[in-house]
DNA sequence: ATCCTCCCCTAC
DNA sequence: TAAGGTAGGGGAGGAT
C-alpha cells in the first residue's frame, strides 16, 4: 500500500531506475556490472535539446514544485517578498507620529474625532495596545494607562472580557467597545457609533479586528499594518496554501484508517552519528578504519607525510562509536537500530553510474542542469538560504523603524503627550545602545522577558494542511518514497513518528525499519516560505526585538509589551502575561497557517530555548527563575543550544559527567582549560541558566558561498571546469543579490578517500572523503572587491586545477567569497567613471600611499599580468599563476632558499606530482557493523558526529596544514608540494619564510602587482565613488550617511539622469543633499577653535584610560566597541544618529558639554589610531590598504556629528565645540 | 595583548 | 532515485 501511495506522490519515471531496482538482488553482493543493461528510457528526450525533465518534471505535486523564477537569485524558487511596510509593533507609534508630522507640514492635520474621548485599553487587542494608543492621540483623543476612578476613562477597549468584567464596566457608565471602533473611526477619520461595535459578553477572541480593522489606510501611512497583498495575519488565507495546493493525492493515504501501530520501543538514545562532516551513511563503509584512540576517537593516520604527500584539512569521519569510549555508555543504546544505508556502497548507484548517459542526466557531469535542479531541491540550501533572507528582511524593518523614529524625534514631537505615559517612547531620545550586541542592558537581565517560538515538525506540519487524513500518523517528509532502503534523507518528523525513534535527518529506510508504515509526503518548499512570512509577520507585531533562527524559528525580547500589558491590566494579580502573549501567538499563527508552533519563555535565550524544547509539541512553557535548578538539572549536556557531539563527548571524557547537573560541580577554569575560554565560560554559565547573549538582529553579512557535495561525478577535467564555472556564476548572483563584493575566497574540495568504495553508501552522496581548502584574493582589475563571475570561476579552476587531483575522484566543491565589501560604498562604476576617480585617486594616494605599501610590498615581487588576461583580474595569495608570469628579476632577489622552493614548486606543478595534504576528511570507523543502528537525527544527540583528529592528530594536523610538507601558505602561495624543502635558512623557518612570501604576495595583488609609482594604480572605487558623487552633484558626505539601499537608489537615478542629460535639473536626490550641506555646514572642523566649553580632564589621546566619570567611560567604551564592530563597513545611518542625537542633547546641557568634549576626542583618537587620516577637510579619502571604505565613512560620520554638536554649541556659546589638535 | 588565518563545530 | 548547504562562533597557533 505504501508503495502505490509513494508512486502516486512521487511517481518513478526513470526506466533507468526502475531497472536498477528490478534487477538488484538486495540479499546478495553488487551483481556484477552488467554493463549495457540500462537503455534510454522510452520516451525520454534527446540527451541535449532538453537536458534533463526527469530532474525538473515528474509527477511530484505541481504544487510545491518549485516554479522557479527568473528574478530568483539563488535556483530556489523560495525567496521571501519583504515586509516591506511590516514593522515591529515598538516602532508603530512612530510611524504614527511621522505621518502626523507629514500632515501637519502640508497643514493637513488629522481630525480630531475622538476629542472628548478618554480611552482605555484592556488585555489583548489586535492593533496591538500601542497601536491603538497612537490612533486614539492622533486623532485627538485622550489614553490611559489605567483605569481608576480619578481617570476620566469614557470607553474601555478590549477584544475579549469575562462576562464579569463587561458588566463591571458597564456599572461604572463605561462604555466597552471593540478595537474595531477605533480603527474604523481612524480609517474613516469619522467618529463611528460605538454602539455598533460593543463588546458582547459572548464574543470570542476571533477580534474581527485582524481582519479588517488594523489597515487604516486613510491615515496615508499603512506602516504599522500588515498589508493586505502580504500574507498577513489577518485574513486567514487560502492564498498561497490554496492556490498551490492542488487537492491532489490528498486522498492517497486514504486507505489506511489513522491508526497508529505503537512504536517499537521508543528509542530513547539513539546512537548518534553523522554530523555535518561525518555522516551515518559512511560510517559502515570504510573496513581498516583509522586506528581509534584511547578516547574512541579516531586518529588520523597521518598521510602525506614529510614526502610531501597531499594531506587533507579534514577527512570526513566515523561518528565516533557510541559508547564506544571507556566510560560510556551512560545511556542504553538500543541496540536494534537500523543503519542509514545497508551496504557499504550503493548499489542502484553503482549500476546507474555504468551508464554515461544517465550519469550525464543526474550528476554534476552536467554542470548547468544538475546545479539548478540540485539547489531547487536541496533542502538544507533553502534552508540557509531563507535564513539569511529573512535576517535580512528583520534587519531592514529595523533600520526603518528606527529611521523613522530618529525623523520623528528630531522634528520635534514634542506634543505633550496625554496623560500617563508609561510606555513613553523615550527609548528613541536615549542614547540607546549603539551597537546592540552590547551590554544594552547589563543587570537588568532578569527584567527582559524571551520568548522562543519554533513550529512543531514544520516541515511536517505544513504538509499536512492539505492531507488532514494523514493527521496523528507517523508522518515524515523526504524525497522520493519509494524504495525499501532508500537513503532519502527525512527533513522532519511528526511527532507520532518519533515515538518510534524517527529523528529529522535519518535516512527513509532508517525509518521504515523503524516503522514500516511510515507515510512519506514530499517537499513543498514554496509553503514553508508562505507560511514563515506570515510566521514572522505576526511575531513582529508582538515583539520589542526580533531575532530570526530559522525559517520556522525565532526569538523575541517581549519585555516592553508585558510590562506594558501588565500595567495596562487592571487586575494584575498573578496573571502571567508572557504566557498569555505566546498563547496568542500560537492563536495567531494557527488562524494563519493551521500550524502549531510552541513557545518557550524566560529570562534569557538559551533558557527560552529550554523553555521551548519542554513545551513541545503544541504548548508553551514559562520557565521562572525559581524553577532554573531543578529544571536544568537532569537534562543531557547536549540540551545546551550550541554543545553538540563533540563538545558533549569531551566534556564526558574528561568528567565523566552526563547531565547538566552533574557539570556544576566542575569549575569554570577546568571547563576553559577543556573548551576554550569562551566555551567553557559559556557552557559554566549555562549550567547556572545564564546566559546574557542579547538579540542579535542586524549583524553584517561577511561571506557568501555555494557548495555542492552531493552528485559530484566527473568523467573528466572539462566537466569539472565547468562546473566550477558554473557554480562561480551562481556564487557571483548570490553576491549581487546582496549588493555584496569580495576580495577574498576559499576553493572547499571534497575527494574521495582511497578506502572509501566508488560509490557511496548514501544514493549519490559524497562518501568518506578528504577536505582541501585553497584560499586566494580576488578583485576586479583595480584592486577592489568584485563579484565577476569569470574572475571567481577563473581563480577558483586556477585553485583546483593546482592540486591536481583526479576529476573522477572529486565528490564536493564548494566557493566560498569573504572580506566583503558593499557594493553601494564599492565598485559598481562603468569604465568612465572609474577612470574619472582614477585621477582623483592617484593624486590622493601617491601621497599616502607608499607609506602604507612598504616597499616590501610593491617591490618584491612583480608579477606582471598576461597581456590576454583582462587587467582587471588578479589573483593573490594563493598560487602563482605560472613561471611565466614571475618576474626573473624579483626572483632573483629572494633569498636562495625561497627561491629555489618556488622554482621547485613550479616545476613540480607542472609535472602535476603535487598531492596535496587533505585539511580534513570523513570517515566511518570500522568498529561500527553494518546493521547496527546509527542515525542521527538532530534533535537529539543522534546526529550529526563529526569527528575531530585526534588530539594528537588535531596538532600534526594542523602543523602540517601549515607546512605541508612546506608551509601552508606558501604551498597554497605558490602552488607547490608540500616537499618541504629544507630552506630554513638563516634565521627563518621555512614556514616563517613561506608565510613572508605570501604577505608580500598577499598585498601585493590586490593591489596591482606593479609599483604603485608606476602605474599610478591604487585607485580606488571608493575614490570613485566619491569623484563620481561630486560629478552628480552629490556631497559625499551625505550620501555616505544614507543607508545602503538608499544610496544604491540614489545612485542609479542620478546616474541615469546623468546620462539622460538631465543633469542639471536638480533630482530629489541632489535636493537633499544641498538642503543638508546648508543645513549644517558650519566651518568648525578645524581642529583649532576657541572654546568655551571646558577643555576634558584627560587628555584620551595620551591616556585613553583615563577617566572622568564612569559614564563618560561608559559610553567611550561603547565608541570604541562600536568603532571595531564596524571597522569593516562603517557605521550605520541609524547608529551615527542615535550617537549624535545623544551628543546634541548632551551639549545643551553645561555638564553635558564637558563629556561631549571628552566623547568626541577619544572617538576622533580612535579613528585617527585606526584610519591614520586625519579629519583634514581637504583630504577625505581614507582606504585602507585592502581598499575598504570604511575610514572615509567613519571619518564622515564624526565630521557630520561634529557639524551638528558644533550648531548647538554654537548657539549657546558663539563658537563651536573645540577639541584640540590631539 | 591582539590580530589574522585556517580550520572545526554547530544549527536549522 | 535523490538533491549531504551554509553562515558564524570560536580555538590554535603564528605574526605583529
Ligand atoms: N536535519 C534537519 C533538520 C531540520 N530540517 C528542516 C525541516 C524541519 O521541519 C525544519 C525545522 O527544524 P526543527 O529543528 O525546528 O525541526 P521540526 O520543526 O521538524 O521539529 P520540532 O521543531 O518540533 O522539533 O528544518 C531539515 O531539513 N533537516
Ligand atoms: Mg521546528
Amino acid at each position: 500500500m505504501a508503495s502505490s501511495q509513494e508512486r502516486e506522490l512521487w511517481g518513478s519515471e526513470d526506466p533507468d531506475y526502475l531497472e536498477a531496482l528490478v534487477n538488484y538482488t538486495f540479499s546478495s553482493e553488487k551483481k556484477s556490472p552488467s554493463v549495457g543493461t540500462k537503455r534510454k528510457r522510452t520516451a525520454s528526450p534527446e540527451p541535449e535539446s532538453d537536458v534533463n525533465p526527469t530532474l525538473f518534471t515528474g509527477p511530484r505535486p505541481p504544487k510545491e514544485t518549485v516554479s522557479s523564477k527568473n528574478e530568483n537569485y539563488v535556483y530556489g524558487a523560495a525567496n521571501f517578498g519583504g515586509f516591506g511596510e511590516y514593522m515591529f509593533r515598538k516602532r508603530a507609534k512612530l510611524q504614527i507620529q511621522n505621518v502626523q508630522l507629514a500632515d501637519e507640514d502640508e497643514g493637513t492635520k488629522k481630525p480630531q474625532i475622538f476629542k472628548g474621548v478618554a480611552i482605555y485599553v484592556n488585555g489583548f487587542t489586535d492593533p496591538p495596545f500601542q497601536d491603538l494608543r497612537e490612533m486614539i492621540m492622533a486623532y485627538g483623543g485622550v489614553f490611559h494607562a489605567y483605569l481608576d476612578r480619578k481617570s476620566m476613562v469614557t470607553h474601555v477597549i478590549a477584544s475579549q472580557l469575562t462576562p464579569a468584567k463587561i458588566l463591571e464596566y458597564q456599572r461604572a457608565k463605561l462604555k466597552v467597545v471593540k478595537p474595531e471602533w477605533i480603527v474604523k473611526s481612524v480609517e474613516a477619520e469619522v467618529l463611528q457609533r460605538w454602539q455598533d461595535y460593543t463588546l458582547q459578553p459572548g464574543a470570542v477572541g476571533t477580534v474581527a479586528a485582524l481582519g479588517q480593522g488594523t489597515d487604516f489606510s486613510g491615515g496615508g501611512s499603512r506602516t504599522a499594518v500588515v498589508d493586505v497583498d502580504q500574507p498577513s495575519i489577518r485574513a486567514p488565507q487560502k492564498t498561497l496554501a490554496e492556490a498551490f495546493a492542488s487537492r491532489k493525492h490528498s486522498q492517497a493515504a486514504s486507505s489506511k484508517p489513522p491508526t497508529v501501530q505503537k512504536p517499537p520501543e521508543p528509542i530513547q538514545d539513539p546512537l548518534e552519528l553523522t554530523s555535518p562532516e561525518m555522516y551515518a551513511s559512511d560510517l559502515l563503509n570504510t573496513t581498516p578504519g583509522p586506528s581509534r584512540s584511547p578516547h574512541g576517537r579516531i586518529l588520523n593516520k597521518h598521510l602525506g607525510g614529510s614526502d610531501g604527500s597531499p594531506s587533507p584539512t579534514r577527512r570526513v569521519t566515523d561518528p565516533n562509536t557510541p559508547g564506544s569510549g571507556p566510560n560510556a555508555s551512560a545511556a542504553p543504546e538500543p541496540t536494534e537500530q537500523p543503519s542509514y544505508a545497508m551496504y557499504d556502497s550503493n548499489p542502484v548507484a553503482a549500476k546507474l553510474m555504468e551508464s554515461t548517459e544517465w550519469r550525464r542526466q543526474h550528476t554534476s557531469a552536467n554542470p548547468q542542469a544538475f546545479t539548478e535542479s540540485y539547489f531547487q531541491n536541496s533542502r538544507l540550501h533553502h534552508l540557509s538560504a531563507w535564513k539569511s533572507e529573512l535576517r535580512q528582511l528583520v534587519a531592514d524593518a529595523r533600520e526603518q523603524a528606527e529611521k523613522a523614529e530618529e525623523l520623528a524625534t528630531q522634528s520635534g514631537d514634542s506634543k505633550p503627550t496625554m496623560d500617563v505615559d508609561v510606555t513613553s517612547m523615550q527609548g528613541a531620545r536615549l542614547p540607546r545602545m549603539l551597537v546592540p550586541k552590547r551590554d544594552k542592558g547589563k543587570g537588568k537581565e532578569s527584567d527582559r522577558v524571551i520568548m522562543h517560538v519554533d513550529f512543531d515538525s514544520f516541515f511536517v506540519a505544513a504538509g499536512l494542511v492539505d492531507r488532514p487524513q494523514l493527521k496523528g500518523k507517523p508522518v515524515v517528509v523526504c524525497h522520493s518514497g519509494a524504495g525499501k532502503v532508500s537513503t532519502s534523507e527525512i527533513a522532519s518528523a511528526s511527532y507520532e513518528a518519533r515515538t518510534f525513534g524517527i529523528k529529522n535527518g535519518m535516512s527513509l529506510g532508517q525509518a521504515r525499519q523503524l516503522c514500516p508504515n511510515i507515510q512519506p509526503i514530499p517537499y513543498e518548499f514554496e509553503k514553508y516560505k508562505a507560511f514563515s512570512l506570515k510566521f514572522y509577520t505576526i511575531l513582529m507585531a508582538f515583539a520589542d526585538d526580533l531575532q530570526a533562527v530559522s525559517v520556522d524559528e525565532a526569538i523575541l525580547d517581549v519585555s516592553e509589551r508585558v510590562a506594558q500589558l501588565k500595567m495596562a491590566s487592571d487586575d494584575p494579580g498573578d496573571r502571567d502575561f508572557a504566557k498569555e502573549l505566546a498563547e496568542h501567538i500560537r492563536d495567531k499563527v494557527r488562524e494563519n497557517t493551521g500550524c502549531e508552533v510552541s513557545v518557550g519563555i524566560s529570562h534569557n535565550i538559551m533558557l527560552a530555548r529550554m523553555a521551548t524544547r519542554h513545551a513541545k509539541p503544541a504548548k508553551s512553557y514559562h520557565l521562572l527563575p525559581g524553577d532554573v535548578p531543578s529544571h536544568l538539572a537532569p537534562l543531557e549536556i547536549k540540551a545546551i543550544h550550541g554543545v553538540g557531539r563533540s563538545i558533549r563527548d569531551k566534556i564526558r571524557d574528561k568528567f565523566g559527567v552526563e547531565t547538566l547537573g552533574e557539570l556544576l560541580e566542575k569549575s569554570k577554569d577546568s571547563l576553559q582549560r577543556l573548551l576554550g575560554e569562551k566555551t567553557g565560560d559559556k557552557i559554566w554559565k549555562a549550567v547556572r541558566g545564564i546566559d546574557d547573549t542579547p538579540l542579535e538582529s542586524d549583524k553584517p553579512r561577511k561571506s557568501v558561498s555555494a557548495e555542492v557535495n552531493y552528485g559530484i561525478r566527473f568523467e573528466n577535467n572539462e566537466q569539472a571546469e565547468a562546473f566550477v564555472m558554473n557554480l562561480a556564476t551562481e556564487v557571483s548572483k548570490r553576491l549581487k543579490a546582496v549588493s555584496k563584493r569580495g576580495r577574498f575566497m576559499t576553493l572547499k574540495i571534497m575527494v574521495r578517500r582511497a578506502d572509501a568504495p566508488l560509490e557511496a553508501a548514501k544514493f549519490l552522496g559524497h562518501g568518506s572523503v578528504d577536505c582541501y581548502n585553497k584560499s586566494a584574493s580576488i578583485s576586479d582589475g583595480r584592486g577592489g572587491a568584485t563579484d565577476d563571475a569569470v574572475i571567481i570561476g577563473e581563480e577558483s579552476w586556477r585553485l583546483l586545477k593546482a592540486f591536481n587531483f583526479d576529476p573522477k575522484e572529486l565528490r564536493g566543491i564548494g566557493i566560498q567569497i569573504q572580506k566583503l565589501d558593499n557594493v553601494a560604498s564599492a565598485t559598481e562604476l562603468p569604465r568612465g567613471q572609474a577612470r574619472l576617480s582614477f585621477r582623483t585617486a592617484s593624486k590622493v594616494g601617491e601621497a599616502k600611499r607608499p607609506i602604507e605599501f612598504s616597499d616590501e610590498d610593491v617591490e618584491i615581487l612583480e608579477i606582471d599580468r598576461p597581456p590576454s588576461a583582462p587587467p582587471s583580474r588578479s589573483s593573490n595569495i594563493a598560487d602563482l599563476p605560472s613561471a611565466s608570469q614571475i618576474d626573473q628579476s624579483v626572483l632573483d632577489s629572494l633569498p636562495e632558499d625561497i627561491k629555489r622552493e618556488i622554482l621547485d614548486s613550479l616545476a613540480q606543478n607542472n609535472q602535476k606530482v603535487i598531492q596535496p595534504k587533505p585539511t580534513r576528511s570523513k570517515t566511518v570507523p570500522s568498529s561500527r557493523l553494518r546493521n547496527e543502528i546509527d542515525l542521527t537525527a538532530e534533535g537529539d544527540g543522534s546526529e550529526t558526529r563529526s569527528q575531530s583528529l585526534p588530539p594528537s592528530g588535531s596538532q600534526t594536523e594542523k602543523g602540517s596544514a601549515d607546512m605541508l610538507g612546506v608551509p601552508q601558505h606558501f604551498t597554497k602561495a605558490v602552488s607547490m608540494s608540500p616537499t618541504k624543502a629544507q630552506a630554513g635558512g638563516p634565521g627563518i623557518s621555512k614556514a616563517a619564510a613561506a608565510r613572508h612570501i605570501t604577505k608580500q604576495l598577499a598585498p601585493k595583488h590586490k593591489v596591482p602587482f606593479v609599483s604603485p609609482n608606476k602605474h599610478g594604480l591604487f585607485k580606488d572605487r571608493t575614490d570613485v565613488d566619491d569623484v563620481e558623487l561630486r560629478a552628480l552633484g552629490v556631497d559625499p558626505l551625505f550620501f555616505r550617511e544614507l543607508p545602503k539601499d538608499i544610496q544604491k537608489e540614489q545612485l542609479s537615478i542620478l546616474r541615469q539622469q546623468r546620462s539622460a542629460g538631465t543633469r542639471n535639473s536638480l533630482g530629489p536626490f541632489e535636493r537633499a543633499a544641498s538642503r543638508a550641506s546648508s543645513r549644517s555646514r558650519s566651518p568648525s572642523l578645524g581642529p583649532l577653535r576657541t572654546t568655551t566649553a571646558p577643555i576634558p580632564v584627560a587628555s584620551y589621546t595620551t591616556l585613553p584610560q583615563i577617566k572622568k566619570l564612569s559614564k563618560v567611560d561608559d559610553v567611550q567604551n561603547m565608541v570604541r566597541d562600536w568603532v571595531k564592530y564596524r571597522k569593516t563597513e562603517g557605521p550605520s545611518f541609524a547608529e551615527v544618529d542615535r550617537i549624535c542625537t545623544y551628543l546634541v542633547k548632551c551639549a545643551g546641557s553645561d555638564i553635558g558639554l564637558e563629556n561631549v568634549t571628552s566623547i568626541m576626542r577619544y572617538w576622533r583618537m580612535i579613528l585617527r589610531e585606526k584610519w591614520r587620516d586625519e579629519e583634514g577637510v581637504s583630504k577625505d579619502e581614507i582606504i585602507d590598504v585592502d581598499g575598504n571604505t570604511a575610514g572615509l565613512a567613519w571619518w564622515n560620520a564624526f565630521r557630520n556629528v561634529k557639524r551638528k554638536v558644533d550648531e548647538v554649541v554654537k548657539k549657546r556659546f558663539g563658537c563651536g565645540l573645540a577639541l584640540g589638535r590631539t
